[in-house]
DNA sequence: GGCTATCGTGCAAAAACGTGCAGAGTCAAG
DNA sequence: CTTGACTCTGCACGTTTTTGCACGATAGCC
């Protein structure tokens, strides 16, 4: 492995998960921890990540309130975005909703792999700038802040005119009874929307959600095709969810 | 083997491998080491590939394009944005346009100012998260990642639609003939769109653009209204500006 | 306060590098 | 056909870069 490419490794790294840990990576790749070391003191010289003790965390001062979030970029969700990113199939057009746990599925997506990704997600736009061979669509719109995604009447137009073969919806709660929510009205209307323009929607769940309820019903569960679930949920759960006639990919 | 079949050996192995280790190569065609070298020297002048130590990885303009040219954020278009930022004022909607030195004007936003932002750059959007007073309006459309921002008819349908009191265009080459001009043909009818939807027009002008022209033309330097120098600009050229009908104002 | 993992530095071996040079081959002019 | 200029390739040599190890210093945790 050449020296340049451990360094995009480690860059790699700490998109994925959101930090290094020297230790691991030098077991990872068969090789002394001092060489991480003079690689991550060299990437930090450049401004390209944080160095801390034991290992790097990300740089980016400027979207730290985000990449605060992003930095809990637990194993679970790195997990479900990998299982997610794997079934999207060469050529097909596929939409990412916002948030961290979608942002893991753009990040986890192969390099060579031919595929259109709409989103009205900027953070996801701008990460997907690294694949080369993927087409990205942005939906315009007014940014709603919180999220990092566009809202609004312009934004539910330009969903409107789009049709695609998958959508990946996140979610801040899945109920049983109270179905799946959210926690902003708008945010709501838009995932509706984009759920009507896709022929599949997968709902990204991790452990934490289930059970949860959040102010704003999107729709209820039987009404999406697939969830993409975490190790952490219990089989039995699943198994609910596939009397619903939900297919079940777990990560 | 002749020489040339060699160096598209090499990029095959590049294209098909994403990488080439000297060594390898030299024992596949049972030549020197050195002769790998020469060709991958000659192949990194002629900006085909990477030269890295060890052998060579692609050259991969887009990426490390934009992520190189962000890290240059020199004095001069850090003050450019400065200069530029004051110059919007309270509720007024202004456009930016993609770019280093617009980034630079939204980083220098005041904290409190309420005002608009219309953009087609995602990677400004999700710089002004950081400012709760500022409405974000994103243009959708097309990813083109050379530049980070959106272009094709989506977005020109989006820019039809909104009407604003400023445009701080960026540029590529400022020429007295030529007039302005940038890199890519899709991005100069969409900066044309935006000025036509926008009251005032102002250009930003670093030093290393004056003179320059760049192969796709926007429109003659009298068309636009102000430009937003550079101090290092020597005043000369600045009065022929002044001479066009535009006003200037200096970093 | 003590213990352990991590860190930085100096050092040496190995790998990769650049440069100069010589032999082999090519080509065109004479 | 011969000669000289030129290019290409491999080798030798000294230099630079990279890497792993040893050692003492330091930081974080209990």
């Amino acid at each position: 492995m050449l020296a340049s490419q451990r360094k995009d490794y480690l860059l790699h790294v700490l998109q994925t998960q959101g930090q290094i840990v020297a230790k691991d990576v030098s077991n990872e790749l068969r090789l002394s921890e001092d060489t991480i070391r003079r690689d991550l003191r060299e990437l930090a010289a450049a401004g390209r990540l944080q160095r801390v003790h034991g290992g790097a965390l990300p740089a980016s001062p400027a979207v730290a309130d985000f990449a605060g979030r992003q930095q809990i970029a637990s194993d679970a969700k790195v997990a479900i975005g990998r299982a997610a990113a794997k079934m999207i199939q060469r050529g097909q057009v596929a939409i990412l909703d916002g948030g961290t746990t979608t942002l893991q599925i753009a990040r986890q997506l192969p390099h060579d792999l031919r595929a259109t990704i709409i989103t009205h997600s900027p953070t996801i736009a701008v990460a997907l700038v690294e694949h080369p061979s993927i087409e990205v669509i942005l939906l315009g719109g007014r940014l709603f802040k919180h999220s990092v995604v566009t809202v609004g009447a312009a934004a539910m137009e330009a969903v409107a005119r789009i049709r695609a073969d998958l959508y990946f919806m996140g979610v801040t709660g899945i109920h049983p009874k109270a179905g799946l929510s959210t926690g902003d009205l708008e945010e709501a209307h838009m995932k509706r929307a984009l759920m009507a323009s896709a022929a599949e929607t997968h709902v990204l769940a991790s452990a934490e959600k289930i059970g949860a309820a959040s102010p704003y019903v999107i729709c209820p569960l039987a009404d999406v095709d697939g969830i993409v679930a975490d190790a952490a949920i219990p089989k039995k759960t699943l198994a609910d969810y596939r009397k619903l006639g939900l297919s079940v990919v777990q990560a």
